[in-house]
RNA sequence: UGGGGAUUCGCCAAGUGGUAAGGCAUCACGUUUUGGUCGUGACAUUCACAGGUUCGAAUCCUGUAUCCCCAUCCA
């Protein structure tokens, strides 16, 4: 929960620094019109997370302005999702069908400024005017409508007097921007339609751009962080703020790359389509990705924030591998739950050598001793008991740790076995083993001697309780699943008749556990009763054998193609341009790629002959200009520095009064104050240090202080020399002459 | 095709002119009564590509490529 360690982190904590608010505000404002899933979760834990981080606090929003898809089902489903976080709004819950009549007041105030007005085109008129990416608009001939006539018209769309999609309400902007959002938004539209919170109370309702803003706005918050497909939105974002509310402190939009897993739909579309086309088992199936989903299925909080923690928060479009995931609830609950023994495909064992009528109870602890927890229950052991099916192998391969003819094995906690017959049916497949068991190799107080390489799981058959298993796989089988042609037809494996060990069932001892060997699993919090347990299960422990085994087949290695980059063409020079360059690169020297540019550049190439004029200096001119200058026409359409200044400080450059480093340094000073480049320099004593004596006692003393990164430059890390040049100019606030310090340095490291 | 973003290891991701962080994954060894955990080590001479500026460039400049978003009365 470090402050800076993401770029809005960055933000806020600058934004506060700089007092440009008290406290930080943040939302979290989901339409209510699906189930949250775990891309919400990292919305979640960014807002809240920030607010809490900061001391501010997060409003939970409901961005309820669209009437035909919303529903108080899913405003409880965010609610518990929050909630489930860790997180809480305290009074802060708000939907945005709460301002809906201060959002008409400001309707009608843009209407006023003369900055909106009722466009009675049809939709597919709208459509049309709007013009396409490369090609502007046209603006609607009811744009000229007088105020008094929008602010008549705008009543009567509020009074029910149209029918839907009659009018709309449109902010007049600009029908020629470059950017589509800004062509004449629509901002109110009519809907004759229910609202799950309002009810009939409103004909009208406000788009996206117009309401989502304003509640920031109303609600003090002062980040608004969004996803990134909302770029866009952002000028309209400002522009209605700024034009409705131009005086007071408001919010400014941020925005993060949304969160892709591979394996999984995170579209609320396709979320639907396989809930409502049941091809899943409602919001709450543990194979989907929802919030509820994760719940269900025995995933904990704690791993799901952890997640949204590692995989930090970025503005690249990026894909997150779900091991990832896996790790993290791996990791949580490897700290946490009580190991349990479950045979979930079972083999019988006989062990010839131990008494029918006995049952041996033996100690068993809940935990490894690599977890610092205690506790421990009652493990029966008898003559009949039941393995894993695989735990047990005829011919077993290279490597196999396991119970095999000539292979011994140890029960966990228990003894050491020996297989001494195998029992088959007519079809040739084991039913039955038969083993000896060794009476001094119990565990804790093993006097046999015997050495085995593994132990093995196992339930007494008398003893053993009846589980349901639910396994699940991931619910695609392609990496970047597009439809339901993706699903994984193995995603849901059900085992009816696993065998548990009773304490699991009697003793209850948590709702989670791990099942040695094979992976955690959770009782399942809707189906479960103790007559008839069902386990989900979590996420399988990693498996190595398992991975050792499969990987020896397919040694396919993928054919590296490297990747063939086409140059694309840059356009042809014009007459002048061509005029220009050969000036440039024939009288004055510049190489090719600086006179390419500054001939194409007429804004750079001006300030240039200006400052040729002044200082007969072509290259060092040119270099600067077509480097620093350049920046800074790129950012600001005008800058506050002469070629005349320019030419000053190349003087300084090319007397070698100051090094470039320096220079650049000077310049990003003469952008602020526009002082003088002497003047600079003056004031703060910016003259290099060429001395060596003064330079050389200074490069000791950074060898001498450094004997590590000495004796790794000594080792063949040459790029070391750039730490103690860097260092030396750190010293000198970075007056060093850095040719001189460089050549004094490799002399020094070399000598030494 | 106009505009807005992005590009650092198989996957995430720090880094903003001076030694290419960290996590996941992978591999090896050690510990282990879970083929788990844990521990140790390995894993980018290079930052999409090509030039330029600089003593020194992932970072500054120019150009190119690729991907994502925008032309819903959705959010």
């Amino acid at each position: 929960m470090s402050e800076g360690k993401d770029f809005l982190r960055t933000i806020v904590k600058e934004d506060l620094e700089a007092k440009k608010y008290k406290t930080v505000v943040t939302r979290f404002p989901p339409e209510p019109n699906g189930f949250p899933h775990i891309g919400h979760a990292k919305s979640i834990s960014i807002n809240f997370g920030i607010a809490r981080a900061f001391g501010g606090h997060c409003n939970l929003r409901m961005d309820d302005t669209n009437p035909t898809t919303e529903d108080m089902r899913f405003v409880e489903a965010l609610k518990d999702a929050v909630t489930w976080l860790g997180y809480t709004w305290g009074e802060n819950l708000f939907f945005a069908s709460d301002y809906f009549p201060k959002l008409y007041e400001y309707a009608i105030k843009l209407i006023k400024l003369g900055k909106a007005y009722v466009d009675s085109a049809s939709e597919e008129q709208i459509r049309q005017l709007r013009g396409t990416v490369t090609q502007s608009g046209t603006r609607s001939k009811y744009a000229t409508r007088s105020i008094e006539e929008n602010l008549n018209l705008f009543e009567r769309m509020k009074n029910g007097e149209f029918k839907d999609g009659e009018h709309v309400l449109r902010a007049k902007i600009d029908m020629s921007a470059a950017n589509m959002k800004m062509r004449d938004p629509l901002i109110y539209r009519i809907r004759h339609a229910h609202h799950f919170r309002t009810g009939d109370t409103w004909c009208v309702y406000p788009m996206y751009d117009f309401a989502h803003c304003l509640s920031d706005f109303i609600e003090g918050i002062t980040h608004s962080i969004c996803t990134l497909e909302f770029e866009n939105n952002r000028e309209l974002y400002d522009w209605v703020l700024d034009t409705l509310e131009p005086e007071k402190t408001r919010p400014y939009q941020y925005e993060f790359a949304r969160l892709n897993i591979n394996y999984t739909v995170m579209s609320k579309r396709k979320l639907l389509e396989l809930v409502n086309g049941c091809f899943v088992n409602g919001w709450d199936d543990p194979r989907l990705p929802t919030i509820a989903g994760y719940k269900r299925r025995g995933y904990t909080p704690e791993a799901i924030l952890n997640f949204c923690e590692q995989i930090g928060i970025a503005k690249a479009n990026s894909m997150v591998d779900v091991a990832q995931l896996e790790f993290c609830i791996r990791d949580d609950l490897n700290q946490k739950v009580p190991r349990v023994m479950c045979v979930l495909d079972p083999l019988k064992v006989t062990i010839e050598n131990f008494d029918s009528n006995k049952t041996e109870e033996i100690e068993a602890s809940y935990y490894p001793h690599d977890v610092a927890k205690e506790g421990y229950r009652k493990l029966p052991f008898s003559k009949e008991i039941y393995i894993e099916r695989d735990d047990f192998m005829e011919n077993p391969p290279q490597g196999y740790y396991r119970l095999t003819p000539n292979q011994s094995v140890r029960l966990k906690h228990a003894y050491i076995i020996t297989c001494k017959q195998i029992i088959k049916d007519a079809n040739g497949k084991i039913v039955e083993i038969k083993v000896q068991y060794h009476s001094d190799s119990k565990s804790g107080d093993d006097t046999s001697g015997i050495k085995v390489k593994s132990a093995i799981h196992w339930v007494s058959g008398r003893h053993a309780k009846k589980a349901e298993i639910r396994l699940y796989e991931r619910l695609y089988k392609t990496d970047t699943p597009e439809g339901l042609e993706d699903l994984n037809p193995d995603s849901l494996r059900i085992i009816k008749n696993a065998l548990i060990e009773p304490a699991a069932i009697d003793e209850k001892p948590d709702e989670r556990f791990q099942f040695e060997r094979q992976g955690y699993f959770y009782a399942d919090p809707i189906d479960y009763t103790s007559e008839h347990p069902i386990f989900n299960k979590i996420v399988g422990l990693k498996d190595s054998w398992a991975k050792k085994t499969e990987t020896k087949k397919p040694a396919t290695k993928p054919t590296q193609t490297k990747k063939v980059v086409i140059e694309g063409k840059a356009d042809p020079m014009s007459e002048t341009e061509l005029t220009l360059f050969s000036r440039y690169t024939n009288e004055l020297g510049l190489n090719h790629e600086i006179a390419n540019i500054l001939a194409r550049d007429t804004q750079l190439s001006n300030f240039f002959e200006e400052a040729l004029s002044v200082l007969h200096s072509p290259i060092s001119l040119a270099n600067i200009i077509t480097n620093e200058v350049a920046r800074e026409f790129k950012t600001n359409e005008t800058i506050q520095i002469t070629p005349n200044q320019v030419a000053q400080l190349v003087k300084m450059v090319d007397d070698e009064t100051i090094s470039n480093k320096i220079a650049k340094q000077v310049f990003e000073e003469m952008l602020d104050s526009k002082a003088s480049p002497d003047a600079i320099v003056q004031k703060k004593g910016l003259a290099q240090i060429s001395d060596p004596t003064i330079i050389i006692p200074l490069i000791d003393e950074v060898i001498a202080n450094n004997p590590d990164n000495v004796a790794k430059f000594k080792a063949g890390n040459t790029k070391l020399v750039g730490f103690f040049i860097g260092q030396v100019l750190k010293m000198t606030d970075g007056k060093a002459n850095p040719s001189v310090l460089n050549e004094l340095v490799s002399k020094k490291l070399n000598t030494q």
